[in-house]
DNA sequence: TATCAAGTGATAATTATTCTTATATGCTAA
DNA sequence: TTAGCATATAAGAATAATTATCACTTGATA
């Protein structure tokens, strides 16, 4: 029976929890925020299960990093092909939808003949309707 | 005399090698990076010292972040308009120079309406050459 | 010359994250 | 049914990156 070989996630409680905290709130959090919501709902978490289970959630497919400067890490669960909009004042993250995006390298000064690109990822960044 | 209001960047012996490690090397160095290297030029340099310059420089619209994942922030010292390839085995960074870019939005998904966009930023993550 | 802003090194402090260790839990094989 | 293994965990130590604090220096300015 290959079974065995199967490296499963469990579904803890802890987990639970951070899946719950997770379509509850805002797309694009840090490990830390959901550290602080989740400890409401389950006292004795550890922030080393959060930080680890997201990293795992990341691995199997369930989140992809956002790297948006700051400090933190942001998770984002929305694995739809979409884009980012970051305002510069606030620093709210916006999904945005494309229906269609196309670029021209300038080949005197970018090859990129023998890569091979899997994602491109645009942001705009500027200033959201409240800050501007 | 209109000039004690003016804030200058007073040209220190810090300040020169932490420019002269900027214009020798790589354009998307970490602090961290620029610490070690600037230490061989001079000793007693302290990592505070650089960290407070490379902000410093930003501010004054010398250098601007660079936003890759990662622990450290990378600092840009090309300040063309220019976009970038990352790696993701590797994590080399391409300055990747477009002719042009377009996008449409989903005007059902995204409204962007009432938002000020300043740069539209791509990042091409795939695998470079070295690596694929 | 007294003053002041800018700048610095050393070090403490903070933040974000990862590691370590001992322990728990539930499935699987004997 | 029970030993053993993989998965998982809390707690706290450890680490890395960065920032804050503070006392001191320096060069320009009033």
């Amino acid at each position: 029976m290959e079974k065995s070989r199967e490296k499963g996630l469990k579904l803890t409680p802890q987990r639970m929890v951070i899946f719950h905290i997770l379509l509850e709130n805002d797309r694009h959090m840090t490990a830390d925020e959901i550290y602080q919501k989740a400890r409401a709902e389950y006292p004795m978490l550890s922030p080393a299960t959060v930080y680890r289970n997201m990293e795992q959630l990341v691995e199997a497919g369930l989140l992809t990093h956002l790297d948006l400067g700051g400090p933190s890490t942001r998770y984002d669960t929305n694995l739809d092909d979409h884009h980012h909009f970051v305002c510069e004042k606030c620093g709210k993250v916006t999904d945005v939808y494309l229906k269609d995006i196309r670029y021209e390298l300038d080949p005197e000064k970018s090859d990129l003949s023998n890569v091979r690109i899997d994602s491109p990822q645009l942001y705009l960044h500027g200033v959201c309707g409240e800050c501007g």
